[in-house]
DNA sequence: GCCGTTTTCGGCCCGACTGTTTTCAGTCG
């Protein structure tokens, strides 16, 4: 049974927790933390560090102690300081910190006075007023874990990127327009590119007194107003999204950016080299003593550690601070940069518009060409296409290439890998296509190896060209399916096939890691719409922003290419 | 517990908000 990293990270992080409630050296604490965030970054199995008899002490935030730590998880399943520390404060305790407005003082405090384990535990004794009278608590407290407790039950939940740009973009406007607001913007894992967000973090810069923070409290979708001081506030919206509002002035507007925009591990890592140099960042600014030296733009903060600008979405602690001492950041693949798209659907299956209304949606996008995949035959609840509904369309396609201008369709399909690794039409009519995308659309729980050896096997098809979906996975609500990935990334380098990034938003699936493995290897992946209707494919934003977290370049991307030279790299693909 | 271009000891990112306190501890991001 192989440990994974995020088994390993979360046996730290209970660690760092029960640490915290006994009390312990809160520098100890954070060494646990960091040695899981560390865990939780590295993009690799470390299993297969040590297999490869790796020294993990040369990993960031791992000395010889948690070495030997990871080392026993990995023998035995489980860290012998976690039972001790069990002995003293039992398991779920610890799940009371998870609950805003608890850290380790009173959750202490709530199980050594009152015996409290559970937050069901927790809950009756509020309600029964048991908690006011300890030191530290109070009536206003009680009610306020209360009503933490109540409206956040089903919470501690991320929201898909794509539902919370309405409400983000909205939330600004409604800020711009206020007197005395300069800028508006988004920061946080938002402005990241993350895929999903836990909240929203907005920066607003001002010049002398402002209201801003009474609009912002005031606006119309606001249920709760967590918090609210003269620079910073925290509401919920009726939708349960978190939304943290930091008000600064003009010449902080760099500084705080930089600060609010994170991540967390990037930031700690880059106040640590200010540190070394005599130097304190904060969202003000940069500081030699008393004295302002940077803040006013981000480019500003970087240059006052040496470093040149390094984009939002590499901004993760995962060696983009390194690679940009090295000058050796990656110049990130722009939504301007693709050419074509070569993934999407029409009325024949499951898409909403017709061939010729995709491609004018393609066109009015700003794309030079679009490859036409239905899906095959095997997809009935999609009306996957036979080879003669196949056949048909092709023509179909002819003819509207000889009548559209700036738009060249392309001939392909989103054909089925079957089970064993076959595909779901014959080679003959897949040979008269422009390109054979293969998807795995069933059979989701086959054995990693089997799995793995199906999708290697229909990559081996002489028509295969590009793999859908890689992962399979649904966000929030389908894992990826076991699959060695890195094994599939090295078939396509060999074989010169290709990887799909696709940029539906509960996909987005190469994730950022294989993306990034896919780049180390130079195997080139398409950023693909997968629209299924006219309007989608504003999706392939999201792809983008996808692609720039996984350290994508613009010779890294199949559909940067103009249609010649794709025409040539496709037919390079088959044999 | 980690770490080192001032250091193998003595540091460890930094500031805002809340509530319970009478000047600050606890918590959060």
């Amino acid at each position: 049974m192989p440990t994974h990293n995020e088994e390993i990270a979360h046996a730290f992080d209970e660690i760092a927790d029960l640490l915290e409630i006994e009390e312990a050296n809160p520098f100890r604490v954070r060494a646990y933390r960091n040695a899981a965030r560390s865990l939780r970054g590295l993009g690799q199995e470390i299993t297969e560090l040590v297999a490869n008899g790796e020294d993990l002490t040369r990993l960031p935030g791992i000395g010889k102690d948690l070495a030997a730590k990871i080392q026993e998880m990995i023998e035995t399943g489980k860290v012998r300081t976690l039972n001790e520390l069990h002995k003293e404060v039992p398991a779920g305790v610890e799940d009371l910190l998870q609950i805003p407005g608890l850290g380790p003082k009173r959750v202490k405090a709530l199980y050594h006075s009152l015996g409290i384990k559970s937050v069901k535990q927790l809950e009756q004794a509020l309600r029964a007023g048991r908690v006011r009278s300890l030191s530290g608590f109070g009536v206003g407290i009680e009610r306020n874990i209360l009503t933490v407790i109540e409206a956040h039950r089903e919470t501690e939940k991320r929201f898909l990127r794509a539902n919370v740009v309405p409400y983000a973009e909205a939330l600004v406007t409604y800020l711009k327009r206020t007197r005395g607001v300069k800028d508006v913007v988004m920061a946080g894992s938002y402005r990241r590119g993350r895929e999903t967000v836990g909240d929203l973090d907005i920066l607003v810069t001002t010049s002398g007194k402002t209201a801003t923070m009474e609009r912002f409290v005031g606006y119309d979708e606001v249920e709760e107003v967590v918090s609210k001081g003269t620079t910073r506030a925290t509401v919920i919206l009726r939708n349960g999204l978190q939304v943290d509002l930091r008000v600064v002035a003009q010449q902080s507007f760099g500084a705080a950016l930089y600060y609010f925009t994170g991540s967390k591990a990037h930031n700690i890592q880059v106040r640590r080299i200010g540190q070394q140099r005599g130097l304190k960042i904060n969202e003000y600014g940069v500081f030699r003593g008393k004295q302002r030296i940077a803040g006013k733009t981000e480019a500003s903060v970087f240059k006052s550690v040496g470093l040149p600008y390094i984009p939002p979405e590499l901004r993760q602690g995962r060696g983009e601070i390194e690679a940009a001492y090295e000058k050796r950041l990656p110049k990130l693949v722009q939504r301007a940069d693709l050419q074509g798209d070569l993934h999407c659907h029409t009325v024949a299956t499951d898409g909403h518009a017709g061939i010729r209304e995709m491609a004018l949606a393609a066109r009015q996008h700003g794309l030079k060409y679009l490859a036409i995949t239905d899906h095959s035959q095997h997809l009935t609840i999609a009306h996957g296409l036979d080879s003669s509904r196949l056949l048909k369309q092709i023509d179909e396609i002819d003819r509207l290439n000889d009548e559209l201008s700036g738009i060249t369709l392309l001939k392909g399909i989103e054909v089925d890998i079957l089970a064993d690794g076959s595909l779901d039409l014959p080679d003959q009519v897949l040979s008269r296509l422009d390109l054979v995308i293969g998807a795995v659309h069933n059979q989701f729980h086959l054995t990693r190896d089997k799995q793995t050896e199906r999708i290697l096997r229909a990559m081996d098809r002489p028509c295969f060209t590009l793999l859908a979906h890689p992962s399979g996975r649904l966000l929030q609500k389908r894992e990826a399916y076991d699959v060695d990935m890195a094994r599939i990334i090295e078939q396509a380098r060999a074989r010169g096939c290709f990887l799909e990034l696709n940029s539906q938003p509960q996909r987005l699936d190469l994730d950022e890691y294989y993306c990034r493995m896919a780049h180390d290897e130079g195997v080139m992946v398409s950023i693909n719409s997968d629209a299924h209707a006219e309007q989608n494919f504003d999706f392939l934003q999201y792809g983008i922003n996808q692609a720039r977290r996984g350290w994508l370049e613009k010779a890294d991307v199949l559909n940067t290419l103009p249609l010649r030279e794709l025409r040539a790299r496709l037919r390079s693909t088959m044999r």
